[in-house]
DNA sequence: AATCTCAGAATTGTTCAACAATTCTTCAAT
DNA sequence: ATTGAAGAATTGTTGAACAATTCTGAGATT
């Protein structure tokens, strides 16, 4: 694709406001009819959405910079329309402002590696020593085997996935939907400097024994043991990551 | 104030972009005088912020709608400015969203309220298990004394405060930059419903004496005690809420 | 060659005005 | 009382404009 004009998932058609364009009428009725009483989201947030999916797959790497009217243009959206999608992802810390210099893709360095690790300590930690509901807890098992599934498939992508719905798994055994919440934009935040060095094959598939063991102390009702292995997992993995990245 | 020009606090002249208004030449000397070094916050921010502020004062309460056309008159700020900020707010949770409905005030149902207190319950307590340095211990101990002053001079807003900025050192114990914008965000959502329903003197007062214990067992680095204290009292506080609020 | 300076280009920050789509109001008719 | 249909109000989105700031690239200076 040289020029988009509708780069925007979802809903397909522009409606076109402004006063140019003049707005064939064809697929306004499929448009509608699609719009069943779903609220549809907002450009804006389709538009953070898009750029979300992109950071995720490291089509955007860290540091680097979003130029409003290269997007605006890319995806056939207005500036001031990006500019809101920007406010939001700088709020999930996705991306950050440069004053009067523009925004760019959010740069973790050992510090703030550190930081979400701490995050993920107190948060996971304290969830599985909770405990959950027989469902919760087979949400887990089935992020496992999930994991299992994608290391005979020998597909690292959906090998990292299954890793982090593991991990979403344990926080969701509290039920929260702040926890949730905050452990999701804290992977989205893991996904980005998961990128820059490509894991070796041996990186993820040594988490597999130890999602195994957790999980299995956590169908035991062995709570406290859980939470051992699982800050030790924690513990081990942000020291491969240092190893990993700078320092 | 009848039509306000710049309800914004901060840098005081708007520089009036747009191709109205004559505007006089007079305060740009000192404008850019004063902003020295520090980047200044782009007005979307200092809407966002003013915003928050009317939040805790509970000037707009839970619930009450803000008209995009209203507050751009109020602040003297342009109807996009005020969706950035929008935008902001409602990552913060602290502002919901309808689409095509408006942005109204959060309002925290029983549920809402229990989630609050979930998270609060995961990261204060981690934390003062954790224990912290001397300089983040005695940091916990000027909030109690703080509260205390504030009890002596019967200042029930200054009360409050003091209560939030204990809970606010607790978690600063763990040196973390994003739980300690997690746990600020919470204390925001929790400014939001404690104007509801006007807290009477003993509400607060009652916590001078938990806070107190609690400190006293981290200086000790009687850590497990300090944790147990610090769980005991915010699952009352939550009763507590249950109570006044609609249960 | 290294660096300083400064005009011009590019980009962000912000505003305004317009209009489509949707929701809210009002008021009559059944 | 319920329904329905204008009409008013509000949100969602766009495009254009321009001030302020930052970036860029030649020359000029040491």
């Amino acid at each position: 694709m040289t020029s988009a004009e509708s780069g925007l998932p979802g809903i397909p058609g522009p409606t076109a406001a402004g006063r140019s364009k003049a707005s064939g009428t064809a697929g306004t009725a499929l448009g509608s009819a699609a719009r069943l009483r779903v609220a549809t989201p907002s450009v804006a947030d389709r538009v953070a959405a898009e750029l979300r999916l992109q950071l995720a797959e490291g089509l955007l790497l860290p540091g680097a910079r979003l130029t409003e009217s290269t997007i605006s243009e890319e995806l056939g959206v207005s500036r001031n329309t990006i500019r809101e999608a920007f406010a939001e992802l700088a709020a999930e810390r996705l991306v950050v402002r440069h004053p009067n210099r523009g925004v760019f893709v959010a740069t973790l360095g050992p510090g703030e590696i550190h930081d979400v690790y701490t995050v993920r300590r107190f948060i996971e930690v304290s969830a599985i020593r909770g405990g959950g509901s027989p469902e919760r807890v087979a949400a887990v098992r089935a992020a496992v085997e999930e994991g299992k599934a994608a290391a005979a498939a020998d597909d690292e992508e959906a090998l990292g996935s299954a890793n982090q719905h593991f991990h979403g798994a344990i926080v969701a055994l509290a039920e929260s939907r702040r926890l949730n919440a905050i452990m999701a934009q804290v992977l989205a935040e893991m996904r980005l400097f998961f990128h820059k060095a490509t894991v070796d094959a041996h990186f993820y598939r040594s988490y597999l024994d130890d999602n195994e063991k957790i999980c299995k102390a956590l169908e035991a009702g062995q709570l406290d043991r859980a939470g051992d292995l699982l800050l030790a997992y924690l513990n081990n993995s942000e020291e491969k990551q240092r190893g990993v990245h700078g320092d």
